[in-house]
DNA sequence: CTGGCTGCAAATTATTTGCATAATC
DNA sequence: GATTATGCAAATAATTTGCAGCCAG
């Protein structure tokens, strides 16, 4: 994790009035280090090969004070846990066959919220819930639902 | 609950060697009448005013046997129960503030799969997962995420 | 030194599973 | 009468909450 980059989360942290914690310093490095979507478990179970006093609980703690100050995010891609990330929204390409994880620009669904707003009035915010579909890998297999979320 | 409804739907699961039950009737008849995305503890309180002996596990289950046979799917508006409803599948429209719910048709996503398509080799399956946003009513409010889902 | 953060336990919510009994075909 | 479905209890998974002590500012 470059210095710099951990530096300026930890700076909108301290501005926001939090404090800088070593469970904190963890998560963000973790976040930094993988640049994945991981979920809170993933992420703890990866601090606790150094740092095993470190809790589940803490680490949901922090992503929730992290997504407060928008510096993180959350997705479902499925049934089961959310992912977490850094950085800016972005859509999500889910596979549901070998859960492969595409980031697409928000841009792609231009379009579409044009057409929400237009015929229905609606608005449309994205990034929440990931995009469920067959990666090219998977397109032409059988729909056998495995990951349908 | 026009019993020429009911009936199609139960011949589908006697098609598919499933038995006629009492919970089964009542499942049916609850999604039949209210027409609404219900989740399976709405379904079953409602059929608990007249039957409290139906369990909330058989109408999981139920649900489980309907959907394998193509009859209801489920959906997730946001963070909580899934909801189920009869039919053709179709996409949500999901209000975050007032929790409103729109259906329209897969086809407002056919410019976008033809996209994903083209652009990221991405065949996009719809209706999982709600679009989540702002209803007409309050497009204007301020971003508070109360069901973000 | 004080209020925010953490560890740990326990509660919650949504859903699933095991098993003996009951009901359908 | 052979299975399938149900009731009930209990397990599971993901996340949240309560609270006392700890530690950063």
């Amino acid at each position: 994790m470059p210095p710099n980059e951990i530096d300026t989360v930890l700076d909108q942290i301290r501005a926001h009035g939090g404090r800088i914690t070593t469970a904190r310093r963890l998560v963000i490095g973790v976040l930094l280090d993988t640049h994945e979507h991981l979920s809170a478990e993933a992420i703890t179970d990866i601090i606790r090969t150094e740092h095993p006093e470190v809790h589940l609980t803490t680490v949901y703690r922090t992503l929730e004070s992290l997504a407060a100050i928008g510096i993180v995010a959350h997705t479902h891609l499925g049934h089961g846990a959310a992912v977490y990330h850094l950085g800016e929204i972005h859509q999500h390409l889910a596979c549901e066959v070998c859960g492969a994880l595409r980031d697409v620009p928000v841009s792609v669904l231009d379009d579409l919220r044009a057409t929400l707003e237009r015929d229905h009035s609606f608005v449309l915010h994205v990034g929440h819930f990931a995009l469920l579909g067959r990666c090219a890998e998977h397109a032409a297999d059988e729909v056998t639902s495995t990951s349908d979320g």
